[in-house]
Order: C-alpha cells, then structure tokens, then sequence
DNA sequence: CTCCATTATACTCATTCAGAGCATAATGGA
DNA sequence: TCCATTATGCTCTGAATGAGTATAATGGAG
C-alpha cells in the first residue's frame, strides 16, 4: 500500500522489510445480572483471537470469524483498542515479529450454554481492585497500597521514589486523591512494574511480596482486557453505549445497575435518571416492568434515533456561537 | 506471540495464515503562526512513512526512525491513531496484505528550512471546509451543500434519501443544527463516498459534478490525515496536548490563536484566559512578551506538575461520594 | 387487613460552571 | 492628545450537577 511512497525514501540501513505475523484479539463484553464480564476460551483465561489472514474481507470481518468460530457468539459493536508488537516478547534476535490488533465488542449474553470452549468471567476476577461499587476494597489499603509504596521506597534514586509514590497515588486515590475508575490500565502497570502481578514474574522467580490476588490470564491478554475496560468506562460517559448490552426492553434500574457494574461504582438513583430522561436517550414502551420487588417500573427503549441525530455531545472549550 | 491461544482453535477453512506488510504512517502536526499544519515529504502530498521492519525496537520506535529519516524532525509527543488493512486496493485477490498504523505525533515547527524532502502544509489546504474561524466558509454552503443534497437525492430508496440526508446535515451543521468541529472524519467519508473528492474517483472517470476544493493527497493519507485532526480536535478539549505544539513561554493569546487553528473556530477571550487558569495548567515565567502591539501581555509557561497531579478530568455520570 | 420493606418517581435546593458582555489598564503610533 | 490595540478583571444569567426530601405503588409478614 506504501509503496509509491516508499520509492520516495532513502533506505534505511539496519533493517529488511520483513513480513510480519499479524494477530487480532477481542475483548468481548456483556453484563450479566450485576456483573461485568469477559468472554473467554479454553482452559487457560485467554481472549478469543486469531491470525489475520488472506480470506477476511477486512480486520473486522477476520475478528467476528475468529470471535464466532472459536465461541459461537456473533458480535455486535465493535470498536478498535490499540495495535501493539511483541509485548513481552523474551529471547533474543526474534526472527519473526508479531503485531496483535486488539478490538473491544460489546454484546448481550446469549442463552447459549457455558462450555469448555466458551466463559463468561466477572472483569473483577481479574482486577479485584477494580470494584468499587460497595465502597474501596479493603484489598487496595491492606494489600496494594503497602506492596506499592514499599516497592516506590525501594527506588534507590530520590526523584524516582517521589516519581512513583506520585503515580501510586494519583492512579489507586491515595492521600485524599479522587477515585478515577477510568485508569484501570495505568493501575495494571503500576502493579506490573512493581512485580506484583503474575504476569510481571514469569521466567523471574522473585522472592519478593506475593503477587496481589486477582486471576492472571495468558500471554498479555489481561494488559488487553485492562485497555478494554478503560475504554469502556470512559466511553459511557459520552456515548450512548451502554445500550449495546441492553435487552431491547429495560427499566431504569436495570441501566443504572449496568452502568454502575462498568464503572465499578455507584451513581445517584435520582440524578440518573434525570440525566437519562433530559438527554432523551430513551422512550417508553408503555409496558410495565414484570416485578422485580417494590413498586413496578416502566419499561424503556433505546430511541435509536439519537445516534443520527447527535454524533457527539460534550465540549469543553469557551466557543463562541456567531 | 499468538500461539499459544491459536492452539486451541479450530483452524478456519478459508484462510492460510499469511505473513503480512506493516507500514507505520505519522501525521505530524505543528502550528506555524496561526496554521495548522501537517509534514509532508516530496513532491506529492504524502504523509511520512515507511515499513516495520526488524531493527526497529518496538513501533513507536520505527516511526521515529522513519520521520527523522525523511524529514530530520524529531518527533516528542506521539500517539496512536488507527490500524487499517488494504484501504481503497483496487484489483483481484491481492497476493499480499497491507497493514497500515498510523500514529498522530505533535511538534513545535523546527527552524530547520523546508526542502523538497519536507514541507509544512496547512490542514486547511486539504480541507478547506474545516476553518471556521472566520465563520462558516461559503464554500460549505455554496458548493458543498448543494453537491451533497444531490448525492442524497440520487438514492432509489426513500430511506436511503432520508439517512443520507440526516448524515449531511448532522456533519456539516445544516438545518440549524450546529456546527461540530470534531466531525473531520465524517465529512472527509461523507465527500468521498459522494466523489467529491479526487480520491474517489481514481480509477473511475465519473461524469458527475466537480470535486470540491482541497488538494487531494496519496493513497488514503488524506483520510488519515482527517483522522488525526478528528483526533487532535477532540483531544485538546479534555487533555493539556496544546503544550506539545507551544514555545516554552507563550502568552495567553498566543495560546488561545493555537487552539483556535486546531479548533477551526473561535473562542471567547476572556472565557478561555479562565479556563486555563482556574485549571491552573499555567504559571507566569516573570517575563513580559516581546510587544506585539497594544498593552504587553506576561508570559506563561505548561505547569509540567499538572501531567503528574491529574491523570484526567472530565466526567460524565451523576456519581455518588460515598 | 395493616404495617412495612422495597422500589419508582417527582420535586426542591444549593453550588458550580459556561456563555456572554462590560469595564478598565497599558502600550505605541497618528 | 487621541485612538487603535491588546491585556486583564469582574459581573450577570441560565444550565447543569450533586445531594437530599417527599410521595406513590407494589408484595409479603404478621
């Protein structure tokens, strides 16, 4: 594709123009009841994915081949996280490269039976950290912030130490900092870098703390998914996203119990709903909500309309109108 | 890096997994006075690029290799934009794929002079549609607005019409909707798939209407070139990226003229002066600017502490303390 | 049948923030 | 001296946001 524009450059000495093996990966997320989860395959905690290859049409035609070959679940919304080569690749002189494409997909959990194949997962198997819907784990003061800071002093440079008691706390709240549940990926690599998750230690046998809890998964595959989930809490805020993992009929609970499962914290009932209601994100559909205890509750409807109507909603600049 | 998950797939019938061609693509983005501009290299409108090739130590690696191979800029700030397979090959059952990653890289204008090699060229010469800061161009609604609702009323379906008109006026503003300055990508894919622009009709001599005015550029760089617009434009709103494209100390209108030719728009005065500092994303140097008429303005500088302090701001979702 | 737990839904209130505009302060040049 | 030009401080209004109070329907326990 770059050819013509190649014939423009000088070469560059070092390398040959080796072909590359091209994978892609999906992050496949639904919610089911109250929790968010991760479709996984096989025994091991591995994303679904697969070599790019000669008889897709497109990356994204590969990747829902690969997703509903390997899991049986057709994909709905998809959208591309990042493309990185050679994560954590060890040895020497890699005579091959390897560039992995990594998509975030959003469904409804089908009634399709769990199988050896196939796993729905709670994100906060993963990342127990990550759930903060019944207030701060205990997990993250008793065990993460001392394994944290213990491994900042232990920098033997000054700056460095403050360089990464700052990070810890801006990423995990500390020191009357505010919770961002949007910097999932940035706390995975805290923990990463620090030796404290799995993934961190393999081919190492380190002595030191024990690796946090929370399950590790194959290869990078938990780095991917820490990308996914970041990208998901922080694209609800200003997409009508979360309507993908909706049943077409939903009461406002229901959504709200949704979006508080992907932020991985509450949010005020009432405001919800006015923010839902004035945004106009929704319609009635003049159903009542088969009990779920207490008064019932309408039912709603995504008003698909929406996404023509606005692409976009949020701004942040002192525009002027003229 | 894959294998271990391939391993437990069921091979796919159609396809051999073939090696593929990775080219990494740069928009490198400067402001030069008040224009936004972009890097291009030789005669033709072409972005920066080159292979992936094996001594590159990691991606972000090799497209720094290539840039200051062709251009003799060094590149600071870089991110990733998008990954996308074989846009707009032409022909049967191409051989060999192509793998483009492009990336948006900021930087300040080097006093480095222009050469045949390497050449700022403004945005707004490929996208002429896109300044409005001197309100909206008549080109919009002169010669765009007509060509498009043409194209819209060209469709057989009637359904078709209606969304291909909602498409237009929600990109470009029409029908009083207003103006949405991120939308660079639509409007690009808007033009070409209703060959409006030189880039769709290659390869196909249509009769039709004029393309619109905007230089066109090779291969598909002009649709990455909106990308990283698109990207950039929506970036400043929640992210200090400004910085990366200022001098060390700026005053606050000079600031201001940069958001602007990113934006494309104007912005109130004194409302972006107390933006910036209730965020405190500034401090004074002490210095005053080298008069540039009317009453001297004091310098600033990128408070730097910010990056570490705040890893994001905005939020969306009514949320509760707890 | 009554009381109560539970959820749904409607309002109110205070605070903050964003858009817009007015007013005043320095400067250089006509 | 007056004026054009830019810098800078401040006010005002309306909308959005965070938080809380109050009332409406349910079903189940007693």
């Amino acid at each position: 594709m770059q050819q013509q524009a190649a014939t423009e450059k000088n070469a560059p000495d070092a390398g040959k123009a080796q072909d590359v093996h091209v994978d892609l990966i999906a992050v496949v997320a639904a919610v089911n009841g109250c929790e968010p989860c991760a479709l996984t395959i096989g025994e091991a905690d591995t994303l679904p994915s697969g070599p790019f290859e000669l008889g897709h049409r497109s990356l994204q035609s590969g990747l829902r081949a690969w997703v509903e070959r390997q899991t049986g679940h057709p994909l709905g919304y998809i959208e591309q996280l990042y493309t990185f080569a050679d994560r954590d690749r060890v040895g020497d002189e890699p005579q091959q490269r390897v560039i992995s494409i990594s998509y975030l997909a959003l469904t409804r959990d089908e009634r399709a039976p769990a199988s050896p194949a196939r796993r729905w997962r709670s994100w906060y198997d993963y990342f127990p950290w990550e759930d903060h819907r019944a207030g701060m784990p205990p997990l993250v003061s008793d065990l993460i912030g001392p394994a944290l800071r213990q491994w900042a002093q232990s920098a033997g440079d000054g700056s460095l130490r403050a360089e990464r008691g700052q990070r810890i706390a801006v990423a995990f709240g500390f020191d009357d900092r505010p919770w961002n549940e949007e910097l999932v990926l940035q706390r995975y690599e805290l923990l990463y870098e620090a030796g404290l998750v799995a993934e961190s230690r393999r081919g190492r046998p380190e002595a030191g703390v024990a690796p946090m809890p929370g399950r590790a998964m194959v290869l990078d595959h938990r780095r991917i998914l820490a990308t996914g989930i970041a990208r998901l809490r922080s694209k609800i805020k200003y997409r009508p996203v979360v309507f993908e993992l909706m049943a077409p009929a939903f009461t406002l609970l229901q959504l709200q119990r949704t979006v508080e499962a992907l932020a991985g914290r509450l949010v005020h009932k009432q405001n919800f709903r006015r923010l839902i209601e004035q945004q106009e994100l929704v319609e009635e559909t003049g159903e009542m909500a088969a009990d779920t205890g207490g008064r019932p509750a309408k039912l709603f409807r995504f008003r698909h309309a929406v996404l023509a109507e606005r692409q976009a909603i949020g701004t942040k600049l002192p525009l002027t109108r003229s």
